[in-house]
DNA sequence: TGGATATTTAGACAACAATCGAATTGTATT
DNA sequence: AATACAATTCGATTGTTGTCTAAATATCCA
């Protein structure tokens, strides 16, 4: 678990930056807690966003790459869900911010 | 203070989504508690971040325009400061989605 | 093995965004 | 009013990214 940079940051923020890329991660996110979290997300979400499977496999990748999501293949299909730490340790910044932290940067 | 929909989440996200810009939140983040936030910001970040004048302006704005920062002329100076409700809401949601919540979109 | 279904890669294109230099506007001071 | 300093606007350029189609790869099942 890298350390939250700004460069970090920044780059976990831009994964979220997209509205159909943010809509993709909530949408992950909404189906999460169950345990059955084993259907088909990009084509059933693909449809849902109305953009192509090459499309949502591209927003996808940039999730996985700001460390935001884990994938794993079941099959013919792919199951995604949210990483909790990542998402910890951004609140972490946002609060560390709002209350006025002075030794970010 | 709208709604916190997907979109709006994205462009609050999308203003904090580059090295630079966010580096530059930090810093008036920083300089925010004090009673003395009167000093120049944009000149005086603009060299900590070795970019020019128009640069930091655009940043600015984008900055304010998603309701993250809000910015007062003193003089011929510029001040700027966070606002802590916009930061406060983007946490509620992290809270949200980290702890599994199914009712956002 | 062959067909069906799902995801990924590759390549192309259009839209967008970051940056800069130059010129402009605003404000204070003399 | 003139000068000096700070911020902004404008226009251009360059690099990045979201999206698609077409093709490739992977997996299951008959």
């Amino acid at each position: 678990m890298t350390t939250l940079n700004t460069k970090r940051l920044a780059k976990i923020m831009k994964a979220l930056a997209h509205e159909h890329r943010l809509a993709l991660y909530l949408g992950i996110a909404q189906n999460n807690d169950s345990e059955v979290d084993a259907e088909c997300r990009v084509r059933e979400v693909a449809k849902a966003l109305t953009l192509t499977a090459p499309t949502i496999c591209h927003h996808l990748k940039e999730l996985v790459n700001a460390d935001l999501i884990v994938t794993e293949k079941r099959g013919k299909c792919l199951v995604a869900r949210v990483n909790r730490d990542t998402l910890a340790e951004v609140e972490q910044v946002l609060v560390t911010v709002r209350s006025g932290w002075r030794h970010f940067f």
